[in-house]
DNA sequence: CAGTGGTCTAGACCACCTC
DNA sequence: AGGTGGTCTAGACCACTGT
Protein backbone atom coordinates (compact mmCIF):
# COMPACT_ATOMS: atom_id res chain seq x y z
CA UNK A 1 0.00 0.00 0.00
CA UNK A 2 3.24 2.24 0.39
CA UNK A 3 6.58 2.62 -0.47
CA UNK A 4 7.11 0.27 2.64
CA UNK A 5 6.71 -2.76 0.41
CA UNK A 6 9.53 -4.31 0.03
CA UNK A 7 10.37 -3.81 3.76
CA UNK A 8 8.05 -4.10 6.49
CA UNK A 9 5.90 -7.31 4.95
CA UNK A 10 3.12 -8.45 6.25
CA UNK A 11 4.72 -11.84 7.88
CA UNK A 12 2.93 -14.75 10.07
CA UNK A 13 4.55 -16.62 13.10
CA UNK A 14 5.92 -19.57 12.34
CA UNK A 15 4.78 -21.80 15.36
CA UNK A 16 6.57 -24.81 16.68
CA UNK A 17 6.07 -28.15 15.54
CA UNK A 18 4.90 -31.00 17.74
CA UNK A 19 7.92 -33.59 18.39
CA UNK A 20 8.35 -34.98 14.48
CA UNK A 21 9.68 -38.23 16.12
CA UNK A 22 5.99 -38.93 17.90
CA UNK A 23 4.17 -38.19 14.48
CA UNK A 24 2.80 -40.71 12.50
CA UNK A 25 1.30 -41.08 9.07
CA UNK A 26 -2.19 -41.39 9.49
CA UNK A 27 -3.99 -44.24 7.19
CA UNK A 28 -5.59 -41.69 5.30
CA UNK A 29 -2.81 -38.66 4.54
CA UNK A 30 -3.70 -34.67 4.71
CA UNK A 31 -4.29 -35.02 0.70
CA UNK A 32 -7.12 -37.25 1.06
CA UNK A 33 -9.34 -34.50 0.63
CA UNK A 34 -7.67 -32.67 -0.94
CA UNK A 35 -7.38 -34.68 -4.08
CA UNK A 36 -10.48 -33.51 -5.24
CA UNK A 37 -10.14 -29.70 -4.78
CA UNK A 38 -7.15 -29.02 -6.44
CA UNK A 39 -8.11 -29.14 -10.38
CA UNK A 40 -5.42 -29.03 -12.92
CA UNK A 41 -5.78 -27.01 -16.40
CA UNK A 42 -3.41 -28.48 -18.75
CA UNK A 43 -4.16 -26.19 -21.18
CA UNK A 44 -3.86 -23.27 -18.90
CA UNK A 45 -0.36 -21.34 -19.60
CA UNK A 46 -0.19 -21.80 -15.68
CA UNK A 47 2.46 -24.19 -15.09
CA UNK A 48 1.35 -27.53 -13.71
CA UNK A 49 3.74 -27.13 -10.68
CA UNK A 50 2.56 -24.07 -10.16
CA UNK A 51 -1.44 -24.62 -10.13
CA UNK A 52 -0.45 -27.78 -7.70
CA UNK A 53 1.77 -25.46 -5.00
CA UNK A 54 -1.12 -22.67 -5.42
CA UNK A 55 -3.68 -25.97 -4.53
CA UNK A 56 -1.87 -27.34 -1.46
CA UNK A 57 -0.51 -23.85 -0.28
CA UNK A 58 -4.47 -22.66 -0.11
CA UNK A 59 -5.77 -26.31 1.15
CA UNK A 60 -3.12 -25.78 4.43
CA UNK A 61 -4.08 -21.65 4.72
CA UNK A 62 -7.46 -22.70 4.62
CA UNK A 63 -6.93 -25.01 7.89
CA UNK A 64 -7.03 -28.21 6.30
CA UNK A 65 -3.68 -29.62 7.87
CA UNK A 66 -2.69 -29.54 11.91
CA UNK A 67 0.72 -28.39 12.50
CA UNK A 68 3.14 -31.16 12.02
CA UNK A 69 0.94 -33.02 9.87
CA UNK A 70 2.26 -35.30 6.69
CA UNK A 71 1.64 -34.57 3.58
CA UNK A 72 1.17 -36.90 0.90
CA UNK A 73 3.76 -38.41 -1.23
CA UNK A 74 5.33 -37.67 -3.95
CA UNK A 75 4.97 -40.26 -5.44
CA UNK A 76 1.30 -40.21 -4.67
CA UNK A 77 0.73 -37.33 -4.99
CA UNK A 78 1.52 -37.53 -8.20
CA UNK A 79 -0.28 -40.39 -8.96
CA UNK A 80 -3.72 -38.63 -7.72
CA UNK A 81 -3.25 -35.50 -9.76
CA UNK A 82 -2.31 -37.42 -12.74
CA UNK A 83 1.50 -35.85 -13.23
CA UNK A 84 4.76 -36.98 -12.89
CA UNK A 85 6.97 -36.91 -10.11
CA UNK A 86 9.25 -33.94 -11.32
CA UNK A 87 6.07 -31.68 -11.55
CA UNK A 88 4.95 -32.66 -7.62
CA UNK A 89 8.00 -32.43 -6.70
CA UNK A 90 8.65 -28.34 -8.02
CA UNK A 91 5.52 -27.36 -6.55
CA UNK A 92 6.58 -28.76 -3.20
CA UNK A 93 10.02 -27.74 -3.15
CA UNK A 94 8.65 -24.21 -3.87
CA UNK A 95 6.30 -24.51 -0.89
CA UNK A 96 9.19 -26.05 1.23
CA UNK A 97 11.61 -22.49 0.28
CA UNK A 98 8.71 -20.78 1.63
CA UNK A 99 8.68 -22.54 4.72
CA UNK A 100 5.41 -23.62 5.31
CA UNK A 101 6.76 -27.58 4.61
CA UNK A 102 9.70 -28.74 5.45
CA UNK A 103 10.99 -31.86 3.55
CA UNK A 104 12.62 -34.88 5.49
CA UNK A 105 14.71 -38.07 3.91
CA UNK A 106 12.85 -40.87 4.83
CA UNK A 107 10.21 -39.22 6.51
CA UNK A 108 8.07 -37.02 4.59
CA UNK A 109 6.32 -33.46 4.03
CA UNK A 110 5.53 -31.87 7.13
CA UNK A 111 3.49 -28.77 7.32
CA UNK A 112 4.75 -25.81 9.39
CA UNK A 113 2.58 -22.98 9.09
CA UNK A 114 -0.32 -22.52 11.32
CA UNK A 115 -2.15 -19.65 11.13
CA UNK A 116 -1.80 -17.80 14.84
CA UNK A 117 -1.61 -14.23 15.12
CA UNK A 118 1.31 -12.59 15.27
CA UNK A 119 2.59 -12.29 19.28
CA UNK A 120 1.87 -8.39 20.47
CA UNK A 121 5.36 -8.18 21.60
CA UNK A 122 6.68 -8.66 18.05
CA UNK A 123 4.14 -6.54 16.33
CA UNK A 124 5.00 -2.94 14.55
CA UNK A 125 3.42 -0.22 16.34
CA UNK A 126 2.23 0.94 12.98
CA UNK A 127 0.73 -2.35 11.93
CA UNK A 128 -1.49 -2.45 15.25
CA UNK A 129 -2.03 1.16 14.39
CA UNK A 130 -3.84 0.09 10.95
CA UNK A 131 -5.03 -3.56 12.91
CA UNK A 132 -6.98 -1.09 15.47
CA UNK A 133 -8.93 0.66 12.98
CA UNK A 134 -6.91 3.74 12.40
CA UNK A 135 -6.68 5.37 8.90
CA UNK A 136 -3.37 5.89 6.94
CA UNK A 137 -3.35 8.92 4.68
CA UNK A 138 -0.71 9.76 2.65
CA UNK A 139 -0.58 13.90 1.77
CA UNK A 140 1.96 14.88 -1.23
CA UNK A 141 4.05 17.94 -0.78
CA UNK A 142 6.22 17.70 -3.47
CA UNK A 143 6.97 16.92 -6.93
CA UNK A 144 9.48 17.92 -9.10
CA UNK A 145 12.85 17.29 -11.38
CA UNK A 146 15.95 17.84 -9.90
CA UNK A 147 19.24 17.42 -10.35
CA UNK A 148 20.71 14.72 -8.54
CA UNK A 149 23.30 15.27 -5.86
CA UNK A 150 26.02 12.51 -5.34
CA UNK A 151 24.60 10.15 -2.98
CA UNK A 152 21.52 10.12 -5.07
CA UNK A 153 23.24 9.78 -8.65
CA UNK A 154 25.77 6.77 -6.45
CA UNK A 155 22.55 4.92 -5.23
CA UNK A 156 20.85 5.44 -9.16
CA UNK A 157 24.24 4.79 -11.00
CA UNK A 158 23.79 8.15 -12.86
CA UNK A 159 26.25 11.34 -13.19
CA UNK A 160 25.39 13.91 -11.13
CA UNK A 161 23.86 16.50 -11.80
CA UNK A 162 21.39 14.33 -14.29
CA UNK A 163 17.69 15.23 -13.35
CA UNK A 164 16.05 12.95 -11.31
CA UNK A 165 12.30 12.52 -10.03
CA UNK A 166 12.13 13.75 -6.24
CA UNK A 167 8.69 12.07 -4.47
CA UNK A 168 8.30 13.82 -1.10
CA UNK A 169 5.24 12.60 1.17
CA UNK A 170 3.74 12.66 4.69
CA UNK A 171 2.30 9.64 5.97
CA UNK A 172 0.15 10.08 8.34
CA UNK A 173 -2.36 8.07 10.75
CA UNK A 174 -5.64 9.09 11.92
CA UNK A 175 -4.23 12.67 11.30
CA UNK A 176 -1.27 12.70 13.24
CA UNK A 177 2.10 12.59 11.16
CA UNK A 178 4.14 9.63 11.18
CA UNK A 179 6.85 9.54 8.32
CA UNK A 180 8.38 11.99 6.34
CA UNK A 181 9.09 9.81 3.14
CA UNK A 182 11.29 10.82 0.29
CA UNK A 183 11.57 8.91 -2.84
CA UNK A 184 14.15 9.76 -5.64
CA UNK A 185 13.38 8.02 -8.76
CA UNK A 186 15.31 8.08 -12.83
CA UNK A 187 12.76 9.92 -14.87
CA UNK A 188 11.19 8.68 -17.57
CA UNK A 189 10.38 5.98 -15.12
CA UNK A 190 7.34 7.10 -14.21
CA UNK A 191 4.69 9.16 -15.98
CA UNK A 192 4.34 12.36 -14.49
CA UNK A 193 0.67 12.47 -15.23
CA UNK A 194 -1.77 13.15 -12.65
CA UNK A 195 1.13 11.43 -10.49
CA UNK A 196 0.19 13.71 -7.20
CA UNK A 197 -3.73 12.67 -7.26
CA UNK A 198 -2.63 8.60 -7.98
CA UNK A 199 -0.06 8.62 -5.07
CA UNK A 200 -3.03 10.73 -2.53
CA UNK A 201 -4.85 7.12 -2.92
CA UNK A 202 -1.97 3.81 -3.59
CA UNK A 203 1.80 3.79 -3.09
CA UNK A 204 4.28 4.51 -5.36
CA UNK A 205 5.13 0.48 -5.73
CA UNK A 206 2.11 -0.05 -7.03
CA UNK A 207 2.14 2.61 -9.12
CA UNK A 208 5.55 1.41 -10.67
CA UNK A 209 4.46 -2.34 -10.87
CA UNK A 210 1.25 -1.25 -12.61
CA UNK A 211 3.94 0.25 -15.54
CA UNK A 212 5.82 -3.07 -15.32
CA UNK A 213 8.49 -2.34 -12.97
CA UNK A 214 9.56 -5.50 -11.87
CA UNK A 215 11.24 -5.81 -8.51
CA UNK A 216 13.61 -7.93 -7.58
CA UNK A 217 16.18 -6.70 -5.02
CA UNK A 218 16.71 -3.55 -2.27
CA UNK A 219 19.20 -2.67 -0.40
CA UNK A 220 18.44 -0.98 2.92
CA UNK A 221 19.96 0.91 5.77
CA UNK A 222 17.91 1.28 8.94
CA UNK A 223 19.50 3.94 11.60
CA UNK A 224 18.49 5.89 14.22
CA UNK A 225 19.03 9.85 14.84
CA UNK A 226 17.45 13.25 15.98
CA UNK A 227 14.97 14.51 13.64
CA UNK A 228 16.24 18.09 11.49
CA UNK A 229 14.38 21.66 11.95
CA UNK A 230 12.14 20.82 8.91
CA UNK A 231 11.37 17.42 10.19
CA UNK A 232 10.55 17.81 13.52
CA UNK A 233 8.27 20.40 12.01
CA UNK A 234 6.59 17.97 9.64
CA UNK A 235 5.86 15.26 12.18
CA UNK A 236 5.01 17.83 14.86
CA UNK A 237 7.83 16.69 17.26
CA UNK A 238 10.51 18.16 19.47
CA UNK A 239 14.11 18.25 18.48
CA UNK A 240 15.28 16.53 20.99
CA UNK A 241 12.79 13.30 19.92
CA UNK A 242 14.44 10.26 17.85
CA UNK A 243 13.67 9.50 14.18
CA UNK A 244 13.75 6.08 12.58
CA UNK A 245 15.63 6.35 9.30
CA UNK A 246 15.34 4.11 6.43
CA UNK A 247 17.83 4.44 3.32
CA UNK A 248 16.61 2.23 0.34
CA UNK A 249 17.53 1.48 -3.24
CA UNK A 250 15.58 -0.48 -5.31
CA UNK A 251 16.75 -3.37 -8.31
CA UNK A 252 15.00 -5.15 -11.01
CA UNK A 253 15.78 -8.00 -12.02
CA UNK A 254 18.91 -7.13 -14.01
CA UNK A 255 20.59 -5.04 -11.74
CA UNK A 256 19.06 -1.65 -12.71
CA UNK A 257 18.29 0.98 -9.88
CA UNK A 258 14.53 1.77 -10.06
CA UNK A 259 14.08 3.84 -6.58
CA UNK A 260 16.34 5.23 -3.99
CA UNK A 261 14.01 6.13 -0.78
CA UNK A 262 15.54 8.23 2.23
CA UNK A 263 12.07 7.91 4.91
CA UNK A 264 12.11 9.10 8.40
CA UNK A 265 9.83 7.39 10.85
CA UNK A 266 8.45 8.37 14.72
CA UNK A 267 10.49 6.32 16.27
CA UNK A 268 7.67 6.38 19.38
CA UNK A 269 5.28 5.34 16.76
CA UNK A 270 6.68 3.00 13.89
CA UNK A 271 9.30 -0.08 14.14
CA UNK A 272 10.33 -2.55 11.14
CA UNK A 273 9.16 -5.60 11.22
CA UNK A 274 11.05 -8.40 8.85
CA UNK A 275 10.99 -11.88 8.48
CA UNK A 276 14.41 -13.61 7.23
CA UNK A 277 14.59 -17.12 5.97
CA UNK A 278 18.05 -18.03 5.39
CA UNK A 279 18.54 -19.66 1.70
CA UNK B 1 31.05 -13.78 14.01
CA UNK B 2 28.58 -12.52 16.30
CA UNK B 3 24.83 -12.90 16.86
CA UNK B 4 23.79 -10.24 14.16
CA UNK B 5 24.92 -13.21 11.53
CA UNK B 6 21.65 -13.19 10.61
CA UNK B 7 20.44 -9.86 10.34
CA UNK B 8 23.03 -7.71 9.23
CA UNK B 9 24.46 -9.20 6.27
CA UNK B 10 27.72 -8.64 3.85
CA UNK B 11 26.07 -7.42 0.87
CA UNK B 12 27.24 -6.69 -2.25
CA UNK B 13 25.53 -4.19 -4.47
CA UNK B 14 23.76 -4.77 -7.38
CA UNK B 15 25.36 -2.89 -10.61
CA UNK B 16 23.27 -2.34 -14.16
CA UNK B 17 23.34 -4.42 -16.53
CA UNK B 18 24.62 -3.01 -20.31
CA UNK B 19 22.12 -3.06 -22.38
CA UNK B 20 20.60 -6.00 -22.98
CA UNK B 21 19.73 -6.04 -26.61
CA UNK B 22 22.96 -4.68 -27.35
CA UNK B 23 24.67 -7.75 -25.67
CA UNK B 24 26.14 -10.29 -28.39
CA UNK B 25 27.28 -13.83 -28.09
CA UNK B 26 30.74 -14.23 -28.25
CA UNK B 27 31.76 -17.11 -30.57
CA UNK B 28 33.55 -17.91 -26.93
CA UNK B 29 31.41 -17.68 -24.37
CA UNK B 30 32.04 -17.13 -20.83
CA UNK B 31 32.57 -20.92 -19.64
CA UNK B 32 35.00 -21.20 -22.33
CA UNK B 33 37.90 -20.72 -19.78
CA UNK B 34 35.82 -21.98 -17.13
CA UNK B 35 35.36 -25.05 -18.60
CA UNK B 36 38.58 -26.92 -18.01
CA UNK B 37 38.32 -24.98 -14.16
CA UNK B 38 35.44 -27.06 -13.00
CA UNK B 39 36.10 -30.23 -11.89
CA UNK B 40 33.26 -32.58 -11.00
CA UNK B 41 34.08 -35.14 -8.65
CA UNK B 42 31.37 -37.79 -8.94
CA UNK B 43 32.24 -40.23 -5.74
CA UNK B 44 31.61 -37.12 -3.49
CA UNK B 45 28.64 -36.51 -1.60
CA UNK B 46 28.27 -33.20 -2.48
CA UNK B 47 25.52 -33.26 -5.52
CA UNK B 48 26.39 -32.09 -8.60
CA UNK B 49 24.45 -29.22 -9.60
CA UNK B 50 25.59 -27.75 -6.06
CA UNK B 51 29.71 -28.67 -7.41
CA UNK B 52 28.44 -26.77 -10.83
CA UNK B 53 27.44 -23.79 -9.41
CA UNK B 54 29.89 -23.10 -6.53
CA UNK B 55 31.93 -23.54 -9.81
CA UNK B 56 30.16 -20.88 -12.01
CA UNK B 57 29.94 -18.82 -8.61
CA UNK B 58 33.86 -18.69 -8.30
CA UNK B 59 34.31 -17.75 -11.39
CA UNK B 60 31.90 -14.78 -11.58
CA UNK B 61 33.07 -13.73 -8.11
CA UNK B 62 36.73 -14.10 -9.53
CA UNK B 63 35.94 -11.67 -12.25
CA UNK B 64 35.76 -14.33 -15.04
CA UNK B 65 32.55 -12.59 -16.43
CA UNK B 66 31.64 -8.79 -17.80
CA UNK B 67 28.42 -8.09 -15.87
CA UNK B 68 25.91 -8.77 -18.95
CA UNK B 69 28.28 -11.17 -20.46
CA UNK B 70 26.01 -14.31 -21.31
CA UNK B 71 26.88 -17.59 -19.56
CA UNK B 72 26.56 -20.80 -21.75
CA UNK B 73 23.85 -22.36 -22.98
CA UNK B 74 22.59 -25.17 -20.32
CA UNK B 75 23.07 -27.78 -23.40
CA UNK B 76 26.39 -26.65 -23.78
CA UNK B 77 27.13 -26.75 -20.09
CA UNK B 78 25.72 -30.00 -19.71
CA UNK B 79 28.16 -31.20 -22.55
CA UNK B 80 31.07 -30.29 -21.74
CA UNK B 81 31.05 -31.26 -18.14
CA UNK B 82 29.25 -34.91 -18.90
CA UNK B 83 25.64 -34.38 -17.18
CA UNK B 84 22.29 -33.96 -18.02
CA UNK B 85 20.69 -30.72 -18.59
CA UNK B 86 18.09 -30.91 -15.43
CA UNK B 87 21.53 -31.12 -13.60
CA UNK B 88 23.40 -28.17 -15.44
CA UNK B 89 19.66 -26.38 -15.18
CA UNK B 90 18.83 -27.45 -10.93
CA UNK B 91 22.76 -25.56 -10.32
CA UNK B 92 22.09 -22.29 -12.83
CA UNK B 93 18.68 -22.13 -10.92
CA UNK B 94 20.33 -21.88 -7.88
CA UNK B 95 22.34 -19.09 -9.10
CA UNK B 96 19.45 -17.09 -10.48
CA UNK B 97 17.21 -17.46 -7.12
CA UNK B 98 20.50 -15.54 -5.59
CA UNK B 99 20.24 -12.90 -8.11
CA UNK B 100 24.09 -13.67 -9.65
CA UNK B 101 22.74 -14.24 -12.91
CA UNK B 102 19.55 -13.74 -14.54
CA UNK B 103 17.99 -15.88 -16.83
CA UNK B 104 16.03 -14.70 -20.52
CA UNK B 105 13.74 -17.07 -22.58
CA UNK B 106 14.93 -16.74 -26.19
CA UNK B 107 18.15 -15.13 -24.96
CA UNK B 108 20.58 -16.88 -22.26
CA UNK B 109 21.84 -16.72 -18.72
CA UNK B 110 23.06 -13.33 -18.04
CA UNK B 111 25.44 -12.28 -15.35
CA UNK B 112 25.10 -9.61 -13.21
CA UNK B 113 27.04 -9.92 -10.18
CA UNK B 114 30.18 -7.32 -10.60
CA UNK B 115 32.17 -7.05 -7.38
CA UNK B 116 32.19 -3.33 -6.53
CA UNK B 117 32.85 -1.61 -3.15
CA UNK B 118 29.88 -0.95 -1.67
CA UNK B 119 29.24 3.26 -2.22
CA UNK B 120 30.14 5.23 1.13
CA UNK B 121 26.49 6.51 1.74
CA UNK B 122 24.82 2.85 2.12
CA UNK B 123 27.70 1.08 4.30
CA UNK B 124 26.97 0.37 8.06
CA UNK B 125 29.05 2.36 10.33
CA UNK B 126 30.22 -0.69 11.88
CA UNK B 127 31.56 -2.83 8.79
CA UNK B 128 32.99 0.15 8.40
CA UNK B 129 34.49 0.56 11.76
CA UNK B 130 36.18 -2.60 10.88
CA UNK B 131 36.89 -2.36 7.71
CA UNK B 132 38.68 0.16 8.50
CA UNK B 133 41.10 -1.93 11.33
CA UNK B 134 38.92 -1.01 14.26
CA UNK B 135 38.96 -4.58 16.26
CA UNK B 136 35.67 -5.71 17.50
CA UNK B 137 35.54 -6.89 21.01
CA UNK B 138 33.29 -8.50 23.19
CA UNK B 139 32.95 -8.92 27.04
CA UNK B 140 30.69 -11.00 28.91
CA UNK B 141 27.92 -8.88 31.44
CA UNK B 142 26.19 -12.38 32.61
CA UNK B 143 25.24 -15.89 32.15
CA UNK B 144 22.48 -17.19 34.10
CA UNK B 145 19.63 -19.15 34.00
CA UNK B 146 16.07 -17.24 35.22
CA UNK B 147 12.46 -17.73 34.73
CA UNK B 148 10.92 -16.84 31.49
CA UNK B 149 8.68 -13.83 31.61
CA UNK B 150 6.01 -13.79 29.50
CA UNK B 151 7.69 -11.85 26.53
CA UNK B 152 10.57 -14.45 26.32
CA UNK B 153 8.40 -17.15 27.06
CA UNK B 154 5.82 -16.25 23.88
CA UNK B 155 8.72 -15.37 21.85
CA UNK B 156 10.64 -18.61 22.43
CA UNK B 157 7.05 -20.80 22.70
CA UNK B 158 7.42 -22.13 26.21
CA UNK B 159 5.59 -21.29 29.39
CA UNK B 160 6.19 -18.53 31.27
CA UNK B 161 8.63 -19.41 34.59
CA UNK B 162 9.77 -21.88 32.51
CA UNK B 163 13.48 -21.61 32.88
CA UNK B 164 15.61 -19.98 29.93
CA UNK B 165 19.33 -19.40 29.51
CA UNK B 166 19.58 -15.53 29.85
CA UNK B 167 23.14 -14.13 28.27
CA UNK B 168 24.12 -11.00 28.59
CA UNK B 169 27.42 -9.16 26.31
CA UNK B 170 28.78 -6.05 26.04
CA UNK B 171 30.22 -5.62 22.05
CA UNK B 172 33.14 -2.73 22.00
CA UNK B 173 35.16 -1.28 18.93
CA UNK B 174 38.57 -0.35 20.27
CA UNK B 175 37.43 -0.18 23.90
CA UNK B 176 34.23 1.93 23.20
CA UNK B 177 31.13 0.21 24.12
CA UNK B 178 28.76 -0.34 21.09
CA UNK B 179 25.80 -2.63 22.50
CA UNK B 180 24.30 -4.32 24.84
CA UNK B 181 23.24 -7.63 23.64
CA UNK B 182 20.65 -9.73 25.62
CA UNK B 183 20.07 -13.66 24.09
CA UNK B 184 17.63 -15.77 25.87
CA UNK B 185 18.00 -19.62 24.73
CA UNK B 186 15.88 -22.68 25.99
CA UNK B 187 18.05 -24.21 28.39
CA UNK B 188 19.48 -27.88 27.50
CA UNK B 189 20.10 -26.35 24.12
CA UNK B 190 23.76 -24.94 24.35
CA UNK B 191 25.85 -26.61 26.63
CA UNK B 192 27.14 -23.89 29.28
CA UNK B 193 30.30 -25.21 29.68
CA UNK B 194 33.11 -22.71 29.32
CA UNK B 195 30.50 -20.83 27.50
CA UNK B 196 31.64 -17.51 29.35
CA UNK B 197 35.15 -17.91 27.35
CA UNK B 198 34.01 -19.28 23.92
CA UNK B 199 31.78 -15.95 23.76
CA UNK B 200 34.41 -13.85 24.42
CA UNK B 201 35.78 -14.96 20.66
CA UNK B 202 33.31 -16.43 18.62
CA UNK B 203 29.83 -15.55 18.78
CA UNK B 204 26.54 -16.91 19.73
CA UNK B 205 24.89 -18.39 16.64
CA UNK B 206 28.71 -19.80 15.50
CA UNK B 207 28.43 -21.85 18.84
CA UNK B 208 24.86 -22.62 18.05
CA UNK B 209 25.71 -23.67 14.46
CA UNK B 210 28.88 -25.94 16.01
CA UNK B 211 26.31 -27.37 18.07
CA UNK B 212 24.42 -28.58 14.93
CA UNK B 213 21.74 -26.02 15.46
CA UNK B 214 20.04 -25.18 12.24
CA UNK B 215 18.63 -21.86 11.48
CA UNK B 216 16.08 -21.10 9.00
CA UNK B 217 14.09 -18.42 9.71
CA UNK B 218 13.93 -15.31 12.09
CA UNK B 219 11.39 -12.98 12.71
CA UNK B 220 12.69 -9.66 13.67
CA UNK B 221 11.02 -6.06 14.33
CA UNK B 222 14.03 -2.91 14.47
CA UNK B 223 13.15 0.05 16.23
CA UNK B 224 14.62 3.11 18.14
CA UNK B 225 14.38 4.68 22.09
CA UNK B 226 16.65 6.64 24.42
CA UNK B 227 18.68 4.43 26.72
CA UNK B 228 17.30 3.51 29.91
CA UNK B 229 20.17 4.36 32.65
CA UNK B 230 21.49 1.06 32.77
CA UNK B 231 21.90 1.07 29.04
CA UNK B 232 23.41 4.12 29.26
CA UNK B 233 25.91 3.71 31.81
CA UNK B 234 27.09 0.59 30.25
CA UNK B 235 27.55 2.04 26.33
CA UNK B 236 28.74 5.16 28.35
CA UNK B 237 26.57 7.47 26.80
CA UNK B 238 23.74 10.27 27.83
CA UNK B 239 20.00 8.74 28.85
CA UNK B 240 19.25 11.48 26.03
CA UNK B 241 21.18 10.01 23.52
CA UNK B 242 19.55 7.79 21.19
CA UNK B 243 19.58 3.86 20.66
CA UNK B 244 18.73 1.28 17.98
CA UNK B 245 16.94 -1.49 19.56
CA UNK B 246 16.43 -5.03 17.81
CA UNK B 247 14.51 -7.89 18.85
CA UNK B 248 14.44 -10.95 17.11
CA UNK B 249 13.52 -14.63 17.49
CA UNK B 250 15.42 -17.51 15.58
CA UNK B 251 14.25 -20.55 13.89
CA UNK B 252 15.15 -23.78 12.86
CA UNK B 253 13.46 -25.65 10.02
CA UNK B 254 11.02 -27.20 11.82
CA UNK B 255 9.61 -23.49 12.85
CA UNK B 256 11.22 -24.51 16.60
CA UNK B 257 12.40 -21.26 18.20
CA UNK B 258 15.71 -21.43 19.06
CA UNK B 259 17.08 -18.06 20.21
CA UNK B 260 15.28 -14.71 21.74
CA UNK B 261 17.87 -12.01 21.45
CA UNK B 262 17.04 -7.90 22.69
CA UNK B 263 20.09 -5.67 21.48
CA UNK B 264 20.73 -2.22 21.87
CA UNK B 265 23.06 -0.27 19.62
CA UNK B 266 24.33 3.25 20.02
CA UNK B 267 22.35 4.61 17.65
CA UNK B 268 25.82 7.38 16.38
CA UNK B 269 27.75 4.58 15.64
CA UNK B 270 25.36 1.36 14.03
CA UNK B 271 23.10 1.06 11.52
CA UNK B 272 21.14 -2.32 9.88
CA UNK B 273 22.41 -2.84 6.52
CA UNK B 274 20.42 -5.48 4.87
CA UNK B 275 19.42 -6.86 1.14
CA UNK B 276 16.07 -8.05 -0.11
CA UNK B 277 15.89 -10.45 -2.54
CA UNK B 278 11.83 -10.43 -3.72
CA UNK B 279 11.13 -14.21 -4.20
C1' DC C 1 13.18 -53.91 5.98
C1' DA C 2 10.05 -50.84 3.34
C1' DG C 3 9.24 -46.26 2.28
C1' DT C 4 10.70 -41.48 2.00
C1' DG C 5 12.84 -37.55 -0.20
C1' DG C 6 17.49 -36.40 -2.89
C1' DT C 7 19.79 -36.86 -7.06
C1' DC C 8 20.39 -37.89 -11.90
C1' DT C 9 19.37 -39.31 -16.69
C1' DA C 10 17.69 -38.82 -21.63
C1' DG C 11 14.64 -37.66 -23.93
C1' DA C 12 10.27 -34.33 -25.56
C1' DC C 13 7.52 -30.19 -26.76
C1' DC C 14 6.70 -25.38 -26.11
C1' DA C 15 7.00 -20.07 -25.82
C1' DC C 16 9.93 -16.65 -26.58
C1' DC C 17 13.75 -13.94 -28.56
C1' DT C 18 16.92 -12.70 -32.16
C1' DC C 19 18.36 -12.58 -36.74
C1' DA D 1 14.59 -20.12 -38.91
C1' DG D 2 17.37 -21.33 -35.29
C1' DG D 3 18.41 -21.24 -30.66
C1' DT D 4 17.21 -20.12 -25.83
C1' DG D 5 15.21 -21.17 -21.38
C1' DG D 6 10.53 -23.20 -19.35
C1' DT D 7 7.99 -27.19 -18.67
C1' DC D 8 7.05 -32.07 -18.44
C1' DT D 9 7.72 -37.11 -18.68
C1' DA D 10 9.22 -41.86 -17.13
C1' DG D 11 12.19 -44.00 -15.61
C1' DA D 12 16.69 -45.06 -12.21
C1' DC D 13 19.63 -45.44 -8.07
C1' DC D 14 20.85 -43.64 -3.60
C1' DA D 15 20.85 -41.99 1.52
C1' DC D 16 18.21 -41.68 5.12
C1' DT D 17 14.34 -42.74 8.37
C1' DG D 18 11.38 -45.54 10.84
C1' DT D 19 9.98 -50.28 12.59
Amino acid sequence: MDGDALAVRETQVTRPVAEVAHVHRPDETGLGRLESSIRLDRTSPVPLYFQIAVGIKDAIERGAFKAGQLLDTELRLADRLGVSRPTVRQAIQQLAQQGIVVRQRGVGTLVVTQRIERPVALTSLYDDLVASGCTPATTVLEIRELPANLDVATALSLTPEEPVLLVERLRLTDNAPLAVMRNYLPISLLAHDRLEAALEHSGLYDLLRRQGVEFHSADQVIGARKPTSREARLLETSRNGTVLTMTRTAFDRTGRPIEHGRHVYLAEQYSFTMKFVVP
